[in-house]
DNA sequence: AAGCCTTAGTTTTTT
DNA sequence: ACTAAGGCTT
């Protein structure tokens, strides 16, 4: 669990969580089977109760938390703003439920989205109640649950209940093979783009015969709707499932026997769902589903998100659900928590005027009254160019880290850079090398879904289910063994015509004369292999198992023998995989567990910056918080406002809304006013978000370094004083040029700004010259003044030869070339011949 | 089966 | 501009 912030406090200054009760039992009770067991927590729980007075679980608590933690009966809605409590009023309920003697552990159902957030409350209730929470089996997320629940009832929607999960890849590769089989062309039809429709319409909870007629007809011809049924029959075939089907298939299964759903509501006396502004139809279906009640019953739910954090509506959350709540669950009860623990009041303020500028949400304002006169306003940074950016923040971090400003050294863990974008990452990975600053970047690439990784990780899929063909498939060559596509071929289409998976296939094969003798060999070792470590599946320990799986199959071997530059680290990888097996009792154990937990674990014991996204920073905090990139374009983010129009800009604000609530006591913002974008240079105009900031929690920084034009000359006071605070910002060669090219066609990703008037004011001529690069940079993108060129010009391309130009956009030339044919060019890359 | 060349994509991410 | 992946050639 330590991938570094599982461990910072939630709350600052407060008093840590309740400890373990003094009258509890020191020794641990806890039930060693599953249902009915947890009596042991129970009983802690119930020790732990005082009956004179309130519990001491309650005591730290605000009258709203407290209000929250003691409604357990009917529905309730919290809406937790950033920083209010919000993990420890659920916990905190939780452990009251048990406390009071409402319900049992395994009667609790408690949902979260990320196995993260399963894992931090669980531990955060077995501080509450002393001792680990093994009584909670239905404390999981979304998915656990639902694969615990059609693991019981399999059968019924036509699954045995070993049936496997696919990810992603294997979904995709899946989705090909149909696609290919179907006779369309894949490259005009990308397997990839129709997993995401699948997942869409799963998102919706969408059988093929409900998705809209016009979505079925978007793909492949109006071939959508057979290709999504054909999938669902594979899947099947498979006996398979992917993540979607983990929260479709139990809902099916309880709409179709309601004599099982009818068990479920015995059970479960209470529902917990965390950050219910996440939830998609589906999940939501699921979610009535197991917590409607007959009329007079009340429905034991307990909801708790926030609007305002709502960030992902674009892989199907449904902002609704939450503002809905009160009509879907009448008679609910909604409170508020708007008192923040975390943050500095020019934080709340900043952040608070910001989200005010949404329409749809349902209104929260956050406060503190932990007012500090020393307390820093959120500092808004200009830079020239993503280059100067990373350089000003990492010289901003040494001095907080040697503790020039205010005499205290801050440790690197309490800082973080959140980006909009992932490729904004790199400038500031390349600057830290530089410095030698550790930094530590999360999210990107997971353990789990490297190549090595999978490759094993499909040795041993198919060890404890010779049924799984895409396991079989992937790694059936490799390492090479001369098993090419004809091969593969003949076998998948003896295993298709029979319906038989293709190792059983491929053992009916070698005793005929269909392959050739060499594939055959290749094919008889392959199958002996497997039949030996499926026998030694159940007397061999698995990690043992594992390793001689990977010896003997020639896979380390593999890597051992490449000499590129990516092998050791992925023997380390596989290393890495095996040690992690340590944990599990078996083989199957360890795959139902990555199946489902994707993330893996990272060192916390280096003291380092963070680098992530805005979007995997929500849930965390830190002292000081770097907000690089808020410009137009960037952020709010292009694609954002194509696609998701007004509402997409919302979202975009209640991501810098979230990026902004990270900050415990510094927060600081930047914008440039040059970015390179597919490797183009652009002018940038600073973001809108920036004029959404209230003057009275922010302040401008003045210019610390070489992009000249702003703050000298005179201007000492707060830019603030002025009608447009960042009215001198425009003054720069960036915003001139991004005038310019307003009224030219070059504007098409950027000039779409509307709403935003601002007064220039004419100081870019008279100021400081800028730098060098500055020259180069106008003549390269400036279109200011005419091209140089006209159309019909024949020119010279160092990499694509000679051609005639056949338009131009600004700086950008549409060229004929004679071999290499139209492209488009800048420029400053050809010239006449 | 390895290596080269062309081509497409380049917001955010969980399970 | 860069990268990664897929197709084609040798």
């Amino acid at each position: 669990m330590s991938n570094g912030f599982d461990d910072i406090p939630f709350f600052d200054e407060e008093e840590p969580a309740p400890r373990k009760p003094a009258q509890a039992p020191a020794t641990s009770t806890a039930a060693s089977g599953p249902a009915p067991g947890g009596l042991g927590i129970a009983a802690r729980a119930m020790a732990a109760r005082d009956q004179t007075r309130a519990p001491d679980y309650l005591s730290g608590l605000n009258p709203e938390q407290r209000d929250a933690v003691e409604t357990v009966d009917g529905p309730l809605l919290v809406l937790a703003g950033a920083g209010t409590g919000k993990t420890r009023v659920l916990t905190t309920r939780i452990a009251h439920i048990l406390a009071t003697g409402r319900a049992f552990p395994s009667q609790l159902l408690a949902v979260t989205f990320t196995n993260k957030a399963a894992r931090e409350m669980k531990e955060r209730i077995g501080l509450l109640v002393g001792g680990a929470v093994e009584g909670m089996p239905w404390l999981g997320t979304f998915h656990s649950i639902g694969v615990k629940i059609l693991r019981r009832h399999a059968e019924l929607v036509g699954l045995r209940s070993d049936f496997t999960i696919l990810d992603t890849d294997d979904v995709v590769r899946l989705i090909k093979q149909l696609i290919q089989a179907e006779g369309i062309d894949d490259k005009r039809w990308p397997a990839k783009q129709f997993a995401q429709m699948i997942d869409g319409w799963k998102n919706k909870g969408l059988d093929p015969s409900q998705i809209p007629e016009g979505d079925a007809r978007a793909f492949a011809n109006g071939k959508g709707r057979e290709l999504y049924a054909a999938y669902q029959n594979r899947l099947k075939t498979l006996n398979a499932c992917d993540f979607g089907d983990l929260l479709l298939h139990p809902i099916r299964m309880f709409r179709a026997n309601p004599d099982v759903l009818k068990e479920y509501h015995q059970k479960f006396k209470y529902i917990l769902v965390d950050e219910y502004q996440d939830t998609n139809t589906a999940q939501y279906m699921w979610l009535r589903l197991l917590a409607q009640r007959p009329p007079g019953v009340p429905q034991n739910v307990c909801c708790v998100g926030d609007d305002d954090q709502s960030i992902y509506g674009w892989r199907g959350a449904e902002v609704d659900n939450i503002l809905r709540f009160e009509k879907d669950f009448p008679g609910a009860k909604v409170i508020k928590l708007e008192r923040n623990y975390r943050s500095t009041e020019h934080i709340l303020g900043a952040a608070g005027h910001l989200i005010a500028h949404n329409e749809g949400r349902l209104g929260k304002t956050l406060f503190t009254d932990r007012v500090n006169p020393d307390d820093e306003k959120v500092v808004v940074h200009a830079a020239w160019d993503s280059e100067e950016e990373a350089r000003a923040v990492g010289e901003e971090i040494e001095r907080l880290q040697r503790g020039d400003s205010d005499g205290k050294k801050h440790a690197l863990n309490d800082m973080a850079i959140l980006v909009r974008a992932s490729f904004q990452m790199r400038e500031f990975e390349d600057r830290f090398v530089t410095l030698g600053l550790n930094y530590r970047v999360i999210g990107g690439p997971r353990f789990y879904e490297r190549l090595e990784v999978r490759d094993a990780m499909a040795y041993f899929r198919l060890v404890c289910q010779p049924a799984d063909d895409l396991a079989f498939e992937r790694i059936v060559n490799t390492p090479k063994r001369g098993l090419g596509d004809t091969t593969i071929r003949t076998l998948h289409d003896y295993a298709r015509a029979r319906d038989v998976p293709m190792l059983a296939a491929a053992a009916d094969l070698i005793e005929t004369d269909e392959i050739k003798p060499k594939a055959r060999k290749a094919l008889f070792d392959v199958i002996q292999h497997f039949r030996r470590w499926s026998e030694l599946l159940e007397t061999t320990p698995h990690i043992e198992l594992a390793e001689q799986i990977l010896e003997e199959s020639g896979y380390t071997d593999m890597w051992k023998n490449d000499k590129s530059a990516e092998a050791p680290g992925r023997l380390e990888n596989l290393k890495e995989l095996i040690r992690s097996m340590e944990a599990f009792e078996s083989l199957r154990g360890f795959l139902e567990h990555v199946s489902l937990v994707m993330d893996a674990e990272q060192n916390a014991d280096m003291d380092a910056v963070s680098i992530m996204t805005l979007h995997s920073a929500k849930g965390l905090e830190f002292d000081t918080v770097f907000l690089p990139g808020w410009e137009e374009g960037l952020f709010p983010h292009q694609r954002a406002l194509d696609e998701g129009g007004r509402s997409g800009l919302e979202e975009e604000r209640r991501l810098a809304y979230v990026g902004i609530t990270r900050a415990k006591r510094r927060c600081h913002i930047w914008f440039v006013s040059n970015r390179r974008i597919h490797g183009l240079w652009q002018s940038t105009m600073p973001s809108r978000f920036l004029d959404e900031l209230p003057v009275t929690h922010v302040e401008v920084a003045e210019s610390e370094q070489s992009y000249g034009g702003y703050g000298r000359g005179g201007y000492g006071q707060s830019r603030f004083d002025k009608a447009d605070p960042f009215a001198n910002n425009y003054s720069t060669p960036g915003w001139k040029r991004a005038q310019a090219n307003k009224s030219d066609a070059t504007r098409d990703n950027w000039g779409t700004r509307s709403g935003h008037a601002v007064e220039r004011i004419g100081y870019g001529e008279s100021g400081p010259k800028a730098k060098t690069i500055d020259g180069e940079l106008v003549a390269k993108s400036t279109t200011s003044e005419p091209s140089k060129f006209t159309v019909g010009d024949r020119v010279f391309h160092i990499k694509f030869g000679n051609g005639n130009i056949a338009s131009i956009e600004g700086n950008k030339l549409t060229i004929n070339f004679d071999r290499a044919g139209e492209k488009r060019v800048l420029d400053g890359f050809v010239e006449r011949v």
